[in-house]
RNA sequence: GCUUGUGUGGCGGAAUUGGUAGACGCACAGCACUCAAAAUGCUGCGGUUUAUAACCAUGAGAGUUCGAUUCUCUCCACAAGCACCA
């Protein structure tokens, strides 16, 4: 057959020994920077997920070159940070060796795949000449004021021993280790992201980043607009400011929620009577880790605090003050206006501390019309325990399944009413109350009465405690109409159609707040409104107006902590002396380099190991020449990945991060390539960090990336995730050295949507080497012919795999090259012009076995060097061509159409084949549809 | 709980300004070649039935339409991300 060893080995050499995909910093042609995020050189070495991504957007870079576009696709290495820290620790070998090494299998990995990355670009986030940079841009936001030290509340891992970002503990757990994160105060470097909140958020507008990773972005910014309203104290002469978004509710509040941290429990412990037990939750509050604190959501706890009250700035009326770990100090202001009835978290407080629940917000259920009747209504539900069934009333055809429901009288109460109803229509006397639920506003229209009702309803539920029963008191058009039957809840849910029943119904099952919109009560100025925009809008101008709240927008994003106690990483270049402060490194001296020891194992205090080192902390102050003391934390490992793409444009200059005429000519990657899981944390402080060189004018561009794309996870045979411990880790290795690079390509780019997970099975592949086989045996069949035979079919495809490259349907390029070559194929021989084609489209998948077929059998110029086939618009129509013919919309025969055929000349076509016309015979055409090229249909009666 | 997705044959997946559902591939079955196997080639391949045809079928149910995998509503399941964010 062939061997493709030898073949690829061929290529590959041929391609880097001419520098074919080195990317030119000066050219007429038109410039597009794509871009893979650059991989993490881990000890397991290159996964088939890398093989999928640096493929596809190799076949896109492989594409544009050949559209004449000046590609600049780099490729090098993030290397700092814990993972290469700890496989030193275990192999003991020393970080910087063991990431030499693991970049060495890597980058044969890599290039052994025939990716055409532009390796004269390469670099490693851990070179010195590369990392000075880093420290140079950190100067910069020092400079700014960006960068700060605080002492604060972190999220600590007392595995790793190092502190970790909101990034990096997100659920509580440790990122890299799994352990549970605690809280531990420290000694930290800030950089000030959350000052880039909004402009994060407002820069997405000038991306094209898939949705899903807009949205994931947005939800992490977690912008929201409120209000903070001022609620005086009574016993001092100060007040309790809180942050809400539903100012609306604010006649519901019925006690306050204060963070066990809040400074206020500090500043009138003398008003406070019990400082003992709220100082003990307090202590409790900060044993929990930051696990127990968000996942026991459901028990909610806390103290009351007993002498500190507020006053209800409206209504004047007291409220209680508690304090609960489930009010958070470092969002809004620490703490919160309760309002039970319509918040899931406040309403679990009041039921576990016996608080009062004030409704301010009914449910609305039905269509409000015009001039309504008002009327007030019960809907009660008798559960019998026996049985687990439920009492019903079904009136058949009149009105279907309902529960038992009435008019209430005005000097009736809403239990009088219930009870009197249930007696009258079902008999049952023997029966106890049970709960009642927030009341509902219900719209109805009355055809037999010609009236449309407003109706405030309750909903009862009421217990079955025997059968004692006496005579019904039906109505007269009651009698005979319906029939009492006990059903279980299924039956309910299915056959229950009437709107307010069926909700009165699941309201009774899952009691508590209500969260939606609705009808404001209880609210004076707000009574009646619906819509709640309009009521929080008009609710803080009116708190406004009497100097009560004032508008506030929020943030979840916070500042980026910055340090790590870690020796792995950039040292941060900042000297501290007890006269000047702290005092940048001066940019002659950088880079600070890491010292060259054989200790870098994290201390149990937390201090990093370089403090041990005195040869690296005792220095002289910059400024005053006294003693100093060097800064030993270093910087995260998402430093170096947040400005590389920036440095692949001037790789070597060692005057300057980089040239600003080459990020002129370069300017924004236009297409990035990354994981999910970076759609957050990497992009958004990649995000941030260019943003902020935009500001101070060292980059041309205030968005660095363009496009952002996700590609979806190759998972193992049996759809799990692939890993060591369950065995079914594929190794691309293995996988070239038995099928061949060209084949694993191909299938990575065949198995499934680009953007979505995918299973791996070595079936697949096999069917893609097979693929490429026939490709290689049409070199057979070659005859002396020129052009194409199928000609509209080659345009047709031609346009197909350009335009699948560039929109990432990689599958089904693949798949129109198939069905070029079954063509092919049944043709039994093909022309120069036709093989050439067929490879040409195929070379951006499978670039060395297209190459050698090109070169083998003489059918022209080198593909690489060779210009895109562009396909012709007017040459992709048949000469003729099928419609489907319809009946009613179903599939009753097919015609062969001239293309140059008039709609009268389908439809008498169409009204030909015999199966249409014993379908249409004797039947009425109503009227017949055409849609040309397409479909015929029938319409008949 | 919230947000975002996704639900199509035995499997991976095609098809959306609404217009032949299942392209392409895998697996499977039969045949050819072979002493035999592999490789290769050819044929078949959603289901049911009274089978040149009809009916059913794109998670379930309703709706709009001449026509719905595609649009609307309700519900269910799964996945990922976020998670006491006021």
């Amino acid at each position: 057959m062939y061997n493709f060893k030898k073949i690829e080995k061929k290529w590959q050499d041929y391609w880097s020994e001419n520098k074919i995909f080195e990317a030119q910093d000066k050219s007429n042609k038109e410039k597009y920077y794509i871009l893979v995020e650059f991989p993490y050189p881990s000890g397991a070495g290159l996964h088939v997920g890398h093989v999928r991504s640096y493929t596809a957007l190799d076949a896109y870079a492989r594409m544009e070159r050949m559209n004449g576009k000046n590609v600049l696709f780099p490729m090098g290495w993030d290397a700092f940070g814990a993972p290469a820290e700890q496989y030193a620790i275990k192999n003991h070998i020393h970080p910087k060796d063991a990431v030499l090494e693991n970049i060495k299998t890597f980058k044969k990995q890599i290039q052994d795949l025939g990716i055409s990355f532009d390796w004269s670009r390469e670099f490693s986030t851990t070179d010195p000449e590369y990392y000075k940079w880093t420290q140079w841009q950190f100067l910069k936001f020092f400079e700014h004021g960006m960068a700060y030290k605080a002492k604060k509340n972190i999220n600590w891992c007392p595995n790793c021993k190092t502190g970790l970002s909101n990034e990096d503990s997100s659920g509580g757990i440790c990122e890299r280790c799994g352990s549970s994160v605690i809280q531990k105060e420290k000694e930290q470097w800030m950089l000030k992201m959350s000052e880039y909140s909004e402009q994060l958020l407002e820069g997405l507008d000038d991306t094209e980043f898939q949705d899903r990773i807009k949205t994931a972005q947005i939800n992490w910014i977690g912008k929201s607009t409120g209000a903070e309203v001022t609620f005086p104290l009574k016993e001092v002469d100060n007040a309790l400011t809180v942050y809400t978004t539903r100012a609306d509710t604010l006649f519901g509040v019925t006690f306050m929620v204060i963070a066990p941290e809040h400074p206020y429990i500090d500043l009138y412990q003398k008003q406070i009577s019990n400082m003992d037990a709220i100082l003990q939750y307090r202590e409790q509050t900060k044993k929990k880790t930051e696990f127990e604190r968000t996942q026991l959501v459901k028990d909610k706890t806390g103290v009351k605090i007993e002498g500190l009250t507020a006053i209800h700035p409206l209504t004047q009326r007291e409220i209680p003050i508690y304090i609960s770990d489930y009010v958070m100090m470092g969002y809004g202001t620490g703490s919160i206006m309760a309002v039970p009835a319509h918040d899931e978290r406040d309403y679990a407080f009041s039921k576990k501390f016996g608080i009062e629940v004030i409704p301010v917000i009914e449910q609305i259920t039905g269509t409000p019309r015009e001039n309504e009747q008002k009327k007030s209504s019960i809907v009660a539900v008798l559960y019998d325990e026996k049985t687990d069934k439920y009492l019903t009333i079904n009136w058949g055809e009149k009105g279907g399944r309902l529960f038992i429901g009435g008019t209430r009288n005005e000097k009736e109460t809403h239990l009088a009413c219930a009870k009197r109803e249930i007696i009258e229509e079902t008999g049952y006397t023997n029966i106890e109350f049970v709960t009642e639920i927030l009341p509902i506003n219900h719209h109805y229209y009355a055809y037999n009465k010609n009236v449309a009702y407003e109706i405030d309803s309750i909903g009862l539920l009421f217990k079955l405690i025997d059968d004692t029963k006496i005579e019904q008191q039906l109505d007269e058009d009651e009698k005979g109409n319906f029939t009492l039957e006990w059903v279980d809840k299924k039956t309910i849910l299915n056959e229950v159609k009437d709107e307010l029943h069926i909700t009165t119904f699941n309201n009774i099952l899952n009691p508590g707040v209500y969260t939606g919109d609705g009808k404001m009560i209880h609210s004076e100025f707000l009574n009646g409104l619906t819509d709640k925009h309009e009521c929080i809008d008009k609710m803080i101008q009116y708190l406004e107006e009497r100097g009560l709240a004032k508008r506030k927008v929020n943030y979840r994003l916070q500042d980026w902590i910055f340090s790590r106690q870690r020796f792995w990483g950039e040292p941060i270049p900042l000297i501290h002396c007890d006269t000047c402060g702290w005092v940048p490194v001066p940019y002659e001296d950088l880079p600070v380099l890491l010292p060259d020891v054989t200790e870098y194992e994290p201390t149990d205090d937390g201090e990093s190991p370089l403090a041990k080192i005195a040869s690296f902390v005792n220095c002289k102050c910059p400024k005053c020449g006294k003693d100093a003391k060097r800064e030993t934390d270093t910087m995260p490992n998402w430093a170096g990945s947040s400005w590389y793409f920036l440095r692949y444009m001037d790789p070597k200059n060692d005057k300057e991060f980089v040239n600003m005429d080459k990020l002129k000519y370069w300017g924004k990657v236009d297409w990035y390539n990354g994981g999910m899981e970076h759609a957050t944390r990497h992009l958004l402080y990649a995000r941030f960090w260019n943003q902020f060189l935009y500001n101070i004018g060292l980059v041309p561009n205030k968005e660095p990336f363009n496009i952002r794309v996700a590609h979806g996870m190759i998972l193992g045979d049996g759809g799990e995730k692939m890993s060591k411990s369950k065995g079914n880790v594929i190794n691309p290795d293995d996988i070239i050295k038995e099928f061949g690079t060209d084949a694993l390509r191909t299938y990575e780019m065949f198995i499934g949507d680009y953007e979505k997970d995918a299973s791996w099975s070595t079936n697949g592949l096999k069917g893609c080497k097979k693929f490429l086989d026939r490709i290689w045996r049409l070199q057979n069949c070659i005859n002396d012919g020129k052009g194409y035979t199928k000609e509209a079919l080659v345009h047709r495809t031609i346009k197909k795999v350009t335009e699948d490259l560039q929109n990432m349907k990689y599958n089904t390029a693949v798949s129109a090259l198939m069905i070029l070559l079954n063509e092919y194929e049944k043709q039994k021989s093909v022309s120069k012009d036709e093989l050439r084609t067929l490879i040409h489209l195929l070379n951006p998948i499978a670039p060395h076995i297209t190459e050698e077929i090109n070169e083998q059998s003489h059918l022209g110029e080198m593909l690489c060097k060779s210009n895109w086939p562009q396909y012709d618009k007017d040459k992709m129509v048949e000469d003729t061509y099928q419609m489907v013919v319809q009946v009613n919309g179903k599939v009753r025969g097919k015609i062969i159409v001239e293309s140059g055929a008039n709609r009268e000349k389908m439809e008498m076509l169409a009204k030909e084949i015999p199966n249409v016309r014993a379908h249409i015979e004797n039947k009425e055409i109503v009227k017949v549809i055409v849609i040309p090229s397409k479909i015929v249909n029938i319409v008949v009666k």
